[in-house]
DNA sequence: GCCAACGTTGGC
DNA sequence: GCCAACGTTGGC
């Protein structure tokens, strides 16, 4: 068997509730909650050793705040089946889950958040996924040309202080 | 807090 | 299967 390939991902979060930070302390975290077909696609394709930007929305300013690594693939989000849960699905059964989560492992904590608009305006990822208008998806692929580019600019600003 | 853009739901 | 209404996301 060939080894596969390692792929790049971008996945939200609000820091308000789950920052980088918090990914340091904990150093592993289930992304549960994810209740989006295409973002959960995304998620059963992980594999372990991926690389994760990972993304702070809702926060000021939002950008990419650090780097994470899936450290187990997808399996069911318990929180779908918990009624107390924000989460719940009453649609969804232990025999026929709906949602699905991955483990993401703390790599590195960005010493400045690369902020949405520098993302914006730079012309090397003008087909990065969360700059295109209105992009809502929580957990995006990202190319390993886009992931190289965004740590450089991370890179960057490290070297210049 | 506003609101544009988007995804989902459900009536028909 | 269409599409209006609704709820959510997320930048600003």
């Amino acid at each position: 068997m060939a080894p596969r390939a390692r792929a790049y991902w971008l996945m939200k979060t609000e820091p308000d509730v789950f920052s980088i930070d918090d990914l340091e302390q904990r150093g592993r975290e289930p992304w549960d909650g994810v209740r989006n077909y295409q973002a959960r696609n995304f998620m059963r394709q992980m594999n372990e050793g991926d690389y994760v930007l990972v993304y702070h929305s809702n926060a000021a300013p939002s950008g990419v705040a650090g780097l994470g690594k899936i450290v187990a693939p997808a399996r069911p989000d318990p929180t779908q089946f918990d009624p107390k849960s924000d989460y719940y699905d009453p649609r969804s059964s232990p025999e026929e889950p709906r949602w699905s989560l991955v483990e993401v492992g703390f790599v590195e904590r960005f010493v400045e958040v690369v902020p949405l608009a520098v993302l914006k305006a730079d012309p090397t990822l003008e087909k990065m996924v969360v700059v295109q208008r209105g992009s809502r998806l929580s957990v995006q692929p990202v190319t390993l040309g886009e992931f190289k580019h965004v740590l450089g600019l991370a890179r960057a600003k490290t070297r210049a202080r």
